[in-house]
Parts: C-alpha cells; structure tokens; sequence
RNA sequence: GGGAGCAUAGCUCAGCUGGGAGAGCACCUGCCUUACAAGCAGGGGGUCACAGGUUCGAACCCUGUUGUUCCCACCA
C-alpha cells in the first residue's frame, strides 16, 4: 500500500482488522506440547453492564499482557464470559415487570426465570461485541456464563462436597438484610456511609419505682424488640442495680438490667438498650444473656405484628410515632444531632437491617487457612505487594460466608426438605424422595446462591472443572488475574480459597490490581454525577488503539488514574505521527524488506538506532514482565518520536537520494526497525501496528503472530551511541545559538568544528547540513576565527561566521555565564573526587563516570576560555 | 480505633534494585525544512510536602509531622 492517507482514521482499520484476526483464529487458545502455556480468565462482566472504563482499562491490560506472551510463542489463551449478577439483574426483570403493573409473585418462579433468560439473551451479549470493539483478543469459542451447563455443574458438585464436609451447613444467624432487594447479603457486600441522623436520649423506669436509667441510641424504633438494659459490670454507677427490672416504656414490659463487657462505660451514659433481633452486637449479648430475640420487622421494611398499633408502619414512619409517643408519655429526655455510620447494600444502597434469620454459609476459618499461607509462601503474588497486606487482614478475620440468596435468578440451592420427617437432602443429584422416610413430597429450597459463590469458581469452571479436560490439564492453574483493588474481597479472596479448596492447586500465579479510572477533576466516575466517559464513544471518535495507549500511559500498578480529553488528544496525535513515519517509509521504500538479513555495511546513524532498539527490546519485555506497563508504553513513544522520527528519520532523508548502497542500507534499516518497532508497540496499539506492519514485512501472515523482538548482543554499538551523542549535542548546540539569535533556518552559515574527533564530525557533515543550516563545515583541530560565534560543547567549540549578527559584549557575557556554570560543575566533581569515602565505596563504574565528566568539563572551560580570548 | 496510598514544573503524572530531576498538556520565541502545523526547532519554569536520621552519596531507605484519598472495624 504505497499511498496511506495523510492522517490516520482509526475508522478504516480497526473493524478490518479485528475481522481478519478472527477469521484467522489467531485468538483461539493454544495447547502447545512441550511449550509452557499463558493464561488468563477474564473478569466476567455483568449481563447487565455496559462497557465502563474500568472494563476498558481492565481489559486493555489482559490484552497487552496476552498478545505479548502469545508473540514470544507461549501456549496462550484468554477466556472470556459474563456473570449472572443475580442481584441487579432480578432487579432489572423486576423492574421491567413492573411498567406491565406485575410482581414476581404474580407470575411465578418458573415465568419469571423465562423472562430472565430471555433478558440474557437480549441484552447478556452486548456488552461481548464492546469489548470486541476494544481489541480484546479472547478466544470467543470458549466465551463462558456463570449460569452456563458447565459452571452450574462444578456450583452443584462444590456445594455438595462442602456440605457432606461440614463446610457448608444452615444456621439460623444475624446476617445483613437488604429491605429493597428483600435478601441477605454477605458482609463484604455492605458499604458503610456517613450519615446525619439523630441521638434519642430516651428513660427507661425500673419496675419497683426506684427511678430510671437514661440511655441513648440511634435507632428508637427498634426500641420496641429490646429485651434487656446492658452495662459494664465494672461501672460503680450501676453496679447495684444490675439485675434489678425495667419497664420497656410503650410495650410495658418488665426487661432485666443486665451487666456485660460489651458495654463502654465512656460513652453517652455508660447504658445500652438490648435488642437482639436487630443489632449484631445486641445478638452477641442476647446470647450470653440468654435473651428473647424479638423480630419487630418485616423482609420489606415494615414493623410486624408484634409491636400492636405500629404494625404495618414503614421502618422511618413507625421512627417518628414511637418518638412521638415517647416524647408524649415523658420517656424522651432530649435528642441531639448525631453523624454516623449506616451499612447500606452495595447494589442499592439501602440501609442494611440487621435481621435473625436461617440462612446458608460457609465455614471460612478452616479455607481460610492454606488460602493465606498461598499468598504467605509466595505461590501467589499481588502485584503491587502491598495488596496482599491487605488480603491478610480480610483473610485473617474472615466470618463465615453467608451465601444464600432470597433471589429467583442464580444458582438454586441444593437442598431438599422433607415435610414428614424434617430431613434435609443435599445431593449431587436431584432426590425424588426422603432418603430417610421415603416421603415423595419434599421440598426444594426457594433460595439461590451469592453470585460470587459461582464467581469464585470462574478460573477452573470455565477451563472444564469438575472433568478431566484437556484445557484444564494445561491452561491451568493460570498465570495472572488482572483486576481492580475494589473487588479483591468479593472475587479474587475467594477465588484463592476455592480454587485451593477444590482442586488442590491454586487459580493463579499473579493477582495484578490496578487502579480505579477517574474523571478529569479525579472523581469517582458515576451515573449520578453523570461525569462518566463512554468508551465506545472514545473509540468511535478517536479509535481503540487511542483509547488503549491513554488507559496504559501513566499508569503504575494498583494506583487509580485520570483521563482527559487532552490525554486522548495525546494519543491520537501519536498514532497520527506513527502513520506518517509509516506513510513517509514507505514512499522511500518501495516493497517490503528487502532482506532479512541487515546488511552489512551500517553506517553510524544505523548502528546508532539499531543499538537504541536493541536497548528498548530488552527494557519493553522486562518492563512487561514486571507488569510496568506505564512504563513500557512510555519508552516506547519516547522511542519512536525522538530517536526514530526526529532523529533517524531525519538523517535517513539524506541517504534516500545518496549512492546505491547507502540508500539500499538505510531503506533495509529503516524498515527492520520501524517494522519490529511495530511488534513491541503491538500488544498496546493492535490495530495501527497490524495496519503499519502488514506494508514492510512478509514474515508472516499477521503481526499479531510475528516474532516478539529478542535482545541481540550483535547489535549493541555503545561507540556509535557516544558518537552519536557526541554529533547531536553539537547539531543541538548550534540550533540554539542560531534561534537565540533569531537566525532563521533560511539563513545556511558556513560551520567551523574544533575537535579531537575528527572523524566523528567529519563524518557528521551532512548531517550538519541538513539538521544545522550548515552551508559549508570544516572539521580541525582547531580554528582561529576571532571574529566567529563561538559554541562550546563537552566535545567540540563550534565556529559560526556571523560576525555581523554578533553583540561581542552580549557574546563575552553569555561565555562567562557558561563558564561559571561549568566551574561550578567541576567544583562539585573535584569535591566528590577528594572524598574518600566516595573513592573507598562508591561502584568502580560510577568513580569512572565521575573521572570522565571531569575531564570533558575541564576541556570544555578550557574551550571557553579560549573563546573568550578569541573574543579580545 | 486499625491499616494503606498519595504529596515531584502552572495542570496531569512517570521516575523500575539509592549515583547530578523527566514526559504530556499549558506558556514564550522562531519556522508551511515536500511524513506529520495533530508538525518542526528552541526556551522559561521544580529547596522532589516538612523535620530529623542512615549513607561517600537520598525524590528514592528509616523515624516523626502535616495535608489528602481510600480500605477495614462499627460506641449503642
């Protein structure tokens, strides 16, 4: 393709290409023999989601990782799928059915759970042709969903053998009740949020008339389950009370006061009321107490039939008539402000109710256990470290994890009850009758299980778990997890715990986290604020490739990051200046690489930029390998628009048009190393490189399946990069003279180079010419031009014949300035050279560099000296 | 109450195992030099939050302080 266009549209390439991959199967996973194999599960979105930054940033890292170890040849494969998010998506069916003025109840599980499949069917792929949009290069055949045959077959088999192992059993526990989503949630999934509400001072009577002891609390309402007075044994205030009874004022009830440790003497008036049924920590005393729990709500946020005349209040209604009442008979003694923390559910946010009910969970403590020890022993690493401080913590003070839902859409329960003989079956099949009594009328448990539980199977449920497969045999366990820090506790915990639990082995190698993605102003992007950026629309009016390389720049792991307009902008200018260099390449090189072979003959600025290559394949793979991202992309953006286009391409100008040789060289050159350029670029920007290398190289069919560059010992030219260095210091030197000066580059001047390298700037002239405005340039030892601009470098003093632009008191100023700035240098190195602390400790290597810069400042104050002088 | 992150140029952030502070954007000056004006060349601008310490040497390691963000716990 000899005539690219003169800017890049994303537009034209991207769509193609991601057709042409996929019609080539380069996404399907590998099983190579005797070939180590890469793995990676995505993080399944929900069927309700939309593609979000998060998933853009995520999956952008899953991506580069992928294709990078799929270029060095690794066995790899990345799994995709979605996740039943049974919570939000029962909430949307719910929804949807009640424009038609319907309810759940109304039509029946069995209806209901038609509706939801056919939801999933609607609307559960959207969100797979986004991320195909993205450049994601999973392999859809094997594209998974947690409710799939195969995921609810190892649910089913988990459940079962954690149960007949005692790990999972039913128990009748305080648990966090969702009065919106009317379900339980687990802890992990409740959000606490700082809330202004009230402090109701409220006096409770002894029985006997004795007085009253005040107390304070939060929620008065609850007031009307509470079954005891508590204090601290140890208080002298009521030591000799405890034991004495309270009338529950509006029940008028006789309640204990009783004494327990639970209780601080510091704070408020040192006395608690107990209600068992509504307060974790209550139920905790209730216990020991032996207490009546007394349940005063409802499942959906209303008091119950117990509290008489309030019955069928909302919870906030029957809060304000039992103040009322109690302000009315004299038992509230004030009320104050008061900012405290409320747990709300995490997908609604609506306060949590702490509520007494039987429910299903998994004994944690002893999962817990050789999931810690995985992390401890280094089998798993977090990626940044600090995070798995942070596992520990969670890991380490873990509850059991409640796990039944009182949802429709999941994985129903297992569980079987006989109404005869009380049985409960749980069986890796579905019983037709009690084992126990033979009873043919059991009943299944309504209930369905935490999304997670099923999640947290993903990285072997997806691979084929529980059979033998052979994907299981080499994909796993796998080799990284790339997710945000936000769900480590609801996934990637679990995943740990599960996967050692269940298969002996652990999910995988890294846990990779990064960071949240922010607005412009470093805000939580979210739908109530309305300051979310849309992908799509990103790559709709920018393209993927700029998406990607924004979502990667100036990102370190685990560390949240902004995006901007401006940083697309960014990006876009770079994929722009990538297609040209591209553009320009091929206008001077017609077909593709000529050889394989490098030629022979390099020259300086050949060698020089195959050296700087060299140098960048090494350090892009390592940085790849540690998972620098940021910093991989960024090396190679300096690369190519400093050395490559501003540099190399620039002098390459001059040979296009030189003898037959030189110019077959530099053609050779310059495609091999924009070519493979476009390899190490290619895991972040697919498409553009894909687009780029498919005109220089015939290596194969696609870049995507091309040779990952390899350091190669041959080509590292340290005394090409010096002379080099020492060619662009002057070209540098004289620019900036000449705009200080207000020359314009019209202006060609005659140029004098002062040197010991001879050689070196001798070969440099044409380059002079070209990036200097050098008319003419002589090359000597020395020169006697009185009357010249006068340029110092570390290498050279540079004469420029422009006498007629030179302001000789302006010029003496200038030198002196640069002289003081190099003695000062030299002061700093003489002194470093006189410690001998430094000379005793310090690296031979860096006393060697400091010995060097002493002499190039000393020749270079010597040169200024002598232009001084030059100038009378 | 416990823990963690961050603090570097006007803004957004890099700076990987300690060896003379970088990028992008913004700003100033000059260029349409036939790949790119979405560009080129040049330039200004930083006590690397503060205070100690370790070291021959600290933006980097240690201690403390301040500011800020977050996570966990949840004194009713």
């Amino acid at each position: 393709m000899a005539n690219l266009d003169k800017s890049y549209s994303p537009q034209a390439v991207e769509d193609k290409n991601y057709q042409f991959w996929l019609e080539k199967g380069y996404f399907d996973g590998q099983i190579k023999e005797g070939v180590p194999s890469y793995s990676i599960v995505m993080p399944p979105p929900n069927i309700t989601g939309q593609l979000h930054m998060g998933h853009a940033l995520d999956n952008t890292f899953q991506d580069i990782l992928i294709r990078y170890k799929r270029m060095q040849g690794f066995g790899t494969l990345w799994v995709p799928g979605t996740d039943h998010a049974s919570i939000a998506t029962e909430a949307k069916i719910v929804a949807a059915m009640k424009e038609e003025g319907l309810t759940k109840e109304d039509i029946g599980r069995e209806k209901f759970l038609e509706r939801a499949w056919d939801w999933r069917r609607q609307y559960g792929t959207r969100i797979v042709t986004q991320l195909k949009k993205m450049g994601s290069s999973c392999d859809w055949n094997r594209e998974r969903f947690t409710m799939d045959e195969g995921c609810s077959k190892a649910v089913r088999k988990v459940f079962v053998d954690l149960y007949k192992q005692g790990l999972i059993y039913q128990g009748e526990r305080m648990i966090n009740w969702c009065p919106h989503c009317c379900t339980s949630i687990s802890d992990a999934e409740v959000e606490y949020e700082q809330q202004d509400g009230s402090f109701w001072h409220l006096r409770y009577p002894f029985a006997d008339g004795s007085g009253y002891v005040e107390l304070a609390t939060t929620r008065p309402e609850t007031m009307l389950g509470d079954t005891a007075v508590a204090v601290h044994p140890d208080d002298e205030r009521y030591k000799d009370l405890v034991g004495k009874m309270l009338i529950l004022p509006l029940v008028n009830k006789e309640i204990p006061l009783i004494a327990d440790d639970y209780v601080d003497m510091e704070f408020g008036t040192g006395v608690v009321k107990i209600t068992p049924a509504h307060d974790p920590n209550d139920y905790e005393v209730g216990l020991r107490h032996d207490l009546p729990v007394i349940t005063v709500t409802t499942e959906d946020g209303h008091m119950n039939e117990y509290v008489g005349k309030y019955e069928g209040l909302s919870l906030a209604a029957c809060r304000k008539a039992v103040v009322e009442d109690l302000d009315k008979e004299g038992y509230l003694v004030k009320v104050e402000p008061h900012t405290h923390n409320v747990g709300t559910c995490y997908r609604c946010h609506t306060a949590v109710e702490p509520r007494v009910s039987k429910q299903w969970f998994v004994k944690m403590a002893p999962l817990a256990k050789p999931a810690i020890e995985a992390v401890r022993n280094g089998d798993i690493k977090f990626v940044p470290d600090r995070f798995s401080k942070i596992y520990y913590h969670w890991m380490e003070n873990i509850k059991d994890w409640c796990i039944s839902r009182q949802l429709w859409w999941g994985h129903q329960i297992p569980a079987w009850y006989c109404p005869d003989c009380g049985e409960v079956i749980v069986d890796y099949e579905d019983p037709t009758a009690c084992p126990h009594c033979g009873c043919k009328n059991i009943e299944r448990d309504p209930d369905t299980l935490d999304t997670w539980f099923s999640s947290a199977l993903w990285p072997f449920s997806t691979l084929g778990w529980p059979e033998k497969t052979a994907d299981l045999d080499y994909f796993f366990p796998t080799d990284v997890l790339v997710t945000g820090y936000d769900i480590i506790f609801f996934w990637v915990a679990r995943m740990i715990f599960s996967s050692i639990a269940y298969t002996g082995k652990i999910p995988f190698h890294t846990v990779f986290i990064h960071g949240i993605v922010r607005d412009a102003q470093g805000r939580k992007m979210s739908k109530s604020l309305g300051n979310g950026i849309d992908p799509l629309k990103v790559i709709a009016d920018h393209g993927a490739d700029a998406l990607r390389f924004t979502l990667a720049t100036g990102n370190s792991p685990g560390n949240d990051m902004r995006f901007s307009e401006e940083k697309i902008t960014a990006s876009s200018n770079f994929a722009n200046k990538i297609w040209n260099a591209a553009r320009f390449i091929n206008m001077n090189c017609e077909g593709k690489a000529i050889d394989h072979q490098l030629p022979a003959d390099l020259a300086l600025e050949d060698k020089w930029i195959l050296s700087k290559f060299n140098t960048l394949a090494k350090e892009v793979s390592e940085n790849l390998d540690k998972f620098e991202l940021g910093v991989a992309v960024s090396k190679l953006y300096d690369f190519i628009w400093d050395y490559l286009c501003d540099w190399y391409i620039e002098l390459a100008k001059i040979r296009f048009n030189a003898d037959e040789k030189s110019s077959k060289t530099v053609r050779e050159v310059i495609i091999h190393v924009m070519s493979e350029t476009m390899k190490l670029l290619h895991p972040f920007m697919p498409f553009i490189t894909e687009e780029i290398w498919q005109t220089m190289s015939d290596e194969c069919e696609s870049i995507m399946i091309s040779k990952w560059p390899q350091y190669d010992e041959s080509l590292h030219f340290p005394e090409a990069e010096a002379e080099m260095g020492r060619i662009i210091k002057a070209i540098r030197a004289i620019r900036a003279r000449r705009n200080e000066m207000n020359v314009p580059p019209s202006k060609k001047a005659k140029v004098c180079i002062a040197t010991e390298y001879i050689d070196t700037f001798k070969a440099a002239v044409p380059f002079m010419q070209r990036l200097a405005s050098a008319s003419e340039v002589e090359v000597a030892g020395s020169f006697d031009m009185p009357t010249a601009v006068q340029i110092v470098t570390d290498d050279a003093t540079i004469y420029i014949p422009l006498a007629e632009l030179i302001d000789f008191e302006q010029e003496r100023a200038r030198l002196e300035k640069e002289k003081a700035a190099a003695e000062k240098k030299l002061a700093q190195i003489n002194g470093k050279l006189a410690n001998e602390g430094f000379l005793a400790k310090a690296p031979e290597k860096v006393v060697e560099g400091v010995k060097a810069d002493k002499k190039v400042t000393e020749e270079k104050i010597a040169n200024i000296i002598k232009s001084l002088e030059n100038l009378g």
